[in-house]
DNA sequence: TGCATAAAGTCGCCTAGGTAACTAATTCCG
DNA sequence: CGGAATTAGTTACCTAGGCGACTTTATGCA
């Protein structure tokens, strides 16, 4: 099948692959590579809020919210509250989480460099920088998809 | 934040960002990304089992008798029987999926290709060369840690 | 000051996909 | 031939993530 040269359909692919592979590998820990990615940024913002995090994470707050919960669940993070906002719930990791913040960067690190092992350095630094490119590229047309969703929106609520 | 330019992050966005795009453009039609994927292999292959479905789109068989089921909820497919093995069941498309089939690859051909438009062609090209290179590893090592870790496995490699 | 608006989270509903256990049908082989 | 192993598919349970409605709390402005 010749779409098997698909920029799209090769990005999933490698995504997916990816994914599966890291959370393979990482299953004994008992958390996933969402999860991890999760821990990573909070490792790096500690007492960051949930919307924080979705907005690093990129994803929906309920989404992260949901990731959030799990994490809690498995004791990896604690959610405090904010003594001059009380609608913020700022989000910590435990000692536990801490404990195996290196571990888990890296199995992250050996199975990237694995799964890239058959490029040599400037491949890789071209694809990285399509990737951005197409990335900011990406996003730009989200923002505008949202843009245009909500100036729909305010035009039904006008009438 | 550095790790910006993490493949393994980057894919993942990518991968995130497009799916979510796409889904947004052919959401009037009544199905997403997932399910559209399918559609083109049942194309192709008409009559192809689920089994051979999930080979195809690389995923489980589980996974793809899900995204049948909803297909067919939606009467984009048909499971027929087969005469000659009572276990398999065949998949075709509807008139309705056909009838869609052009447009929705339309938006597909548009959506990738606005998103990769700030490549030259050198730049794509090199990109999914080493997209299919990456890919091509991953697929190694998910079939390697699919066999049960261990000597065992040596042993029978060796023989 | 008071009210409208915005922001932070939560929840319900949806698709997507993996893992594992299970049934039914088929094939393989002694 | 008959029993073991394999294969096709379904199902239950899990994480992940988008979307939208909703509540609570802050903020901004007339």
């Amino acid at each position: 099948m010749e779409d098997e040269r698909y920029f799209g359909f090769l990005v999933s692919d490698v995504a997916r692959l990816l994914r599966t592979e890291f959370d393979r590998r990482v299953r004994d820990f008992g958390l996933t590579r969402s999860q991890w990615l999760a821990l990573t940024r909070i490792y790096r913002q500690p007492g960051c809020t949930q919307s924080e995090l979705a907005e690093t994470m990129e994803m929906e707050k309920g989404s992260a919210g949901r990731l959030i919960d799990r994490l809690e669940k498995s004791r990896f993070v604690v959610r405090e509250t904010d003594p001059t906002d009380r609608r913020v719930r700022r989000i910590h990791l435990t000692p536990k989480a801490e404990a195996i913040e290196r571990s888990m960067r890296t199995i992250a690190l050996e199975t990237i460099h694995e799964a890239l092992s058959d490029l040599d350095e400037a491949e890789h630094d071209k694809a990285v920088e399509a990737l951005i490119t197409v990335k900011a590229r990406l996003q730009e047309m989200l923002q505008n998809s949202n843009q245009t969703a909500g100036a729909a929106d305010r035009q039904m609520a006008a009438q």
